[in-house]
DNA sequence: GTCTATAGACCGATAGAC
DNA sequence: GTCTATCGGTCTATAGAC
């Protein structure tokens, strides 16, 4: 007999995970690049290098597809949060994340959806791995955002949904992709530009 | 004989201009409503009440629909910046601005284009009357820009193509439907709020 | 009679699903 | 690799206005 029949299994699960793995990154990447509407399935499998009736081995559906692209980046984000020092004041760190998310947009590796495709919306509220992430992820921020708002660092007359919209909105801000289009600035440059709007706003500021 | 041929002529003129109008507006409504990969031309026949057919009369294209929905939001664009008056000072002819595209969209009347498709960006700037209409308004907002950087009003720090992106942006800020989706705030509430966002940021300021 | 708009069938291509 | 639905775009025959 063998040692262990647990480690072939175990292969077994790790090829499946593996491929899932690639097929994810691909569909991030394309989403990324394109957007929901213009990916195609056929591109995806071709992209994997996998026959197409395999995607719907792993995926029902080009739903679930972008579904299990948003649940990495969310996984992704909470990693990220955590691995913040505990250390740090709430407001750096809601800086802090805005710009890993600009950063994750410029290097092309945040999937667009479009926020007006019911049946996408439908699937994404249907997966509980997403809404949890987003739920634990918005939690999170909602802290933060009331602990900067009551030492005065962030403005209290804004409803805490409201900067939390407007934080979540960098991660799909056209004037990151159109400052880059213009060539005329880094990426990091874009970055600390559109940071410095996000938080001071485009008016004058004494200090500062 | 006829007193004029001429109001004949006219009468038919104005049959077809009136057409094209009714086209373009349920053009416009439905690009804002759902966006243009998810708008089929037969929908906007039927909406209309003519024969697909006599759409394809007005307009080669499904591109050239949404051209023409553009090229009347740049229409209106330019009428309401002529309209400001002469003595309100650059920054408040800014806000101003700002404020309108905001309430057309939360009105509903703002067409949103998938900023990634080649075939509509190729229309688009192969289209005279959007192309000029465009410059024409960036040149305006750009002088008002320059002209509030000067007087200490908005950041100098800032490069005015940045400040005229986050400008355009608000006219498909995402955090605008969030916030009427919620139902915790009214239009102009939500319109006052992501101005004050974009104009003064999120942090706290000691004035205001 | 002539011209134009209409209705509706129709085609070809694409893409999702299996 | 096949099936099917959808959609952009075209075509034809009929009706009606002048």
């Amino acid at each position: 007999m063998m040692l262990s029949p647990a480690p072939k299994i175990s292969f077994k699960a790790q090829m499946l995970q593996a491929r899932e793995d690639a097929i994810i990154v691909t569909v991030n990447r394309l989403l990324a690049e394109k957007g929901f509407d213009a990916m195609t399935v056929d591109e995806v499998a071709a992209q994997v290098g996998i026959a197409k009736a395999s995607l719907y081995k792993h995926f029902p559906s080009k739903e679930d597809l972008a579904a299990a692209a948003m649940v990495r980046v969310m996984r992704r984000a909470q990693a990220y949060l955590a691995a913040l020092p505990g250390s740090m004041a709430p407001l750096d760190k809601l800086r802090a994340v805005v710009r890993w998310t600009m950063e994750l947009k410029l290097a092309g590796e945040m999937p667009s959806l479009p926020s007006q495709n019911s049946s996408l919306r439908a699937t994404l509220i249907a997966n509980a791995d997403y809404m949890n992430g987003l739920i634990e992820v918005s939690d999170q921020l909602g802290a933060w955002i009331e602990a900067a708002q009551e030492q005065g660092l962030l403005n209290p007359q804004l409803p805490a949904i409201a900067v939390l919209y407007t934080l979540y909105a960098r991660a799909c801000d056209p004037v990151l992709e159109f400052l880059q289009m213009g060539g005329q600035h880094t990426d990091a440059e874009i970055a600390d530009l559109v940071l410095s709007t996000c938080f001071d706003g485009l008016n004058a500021r004494q200090a500062r």
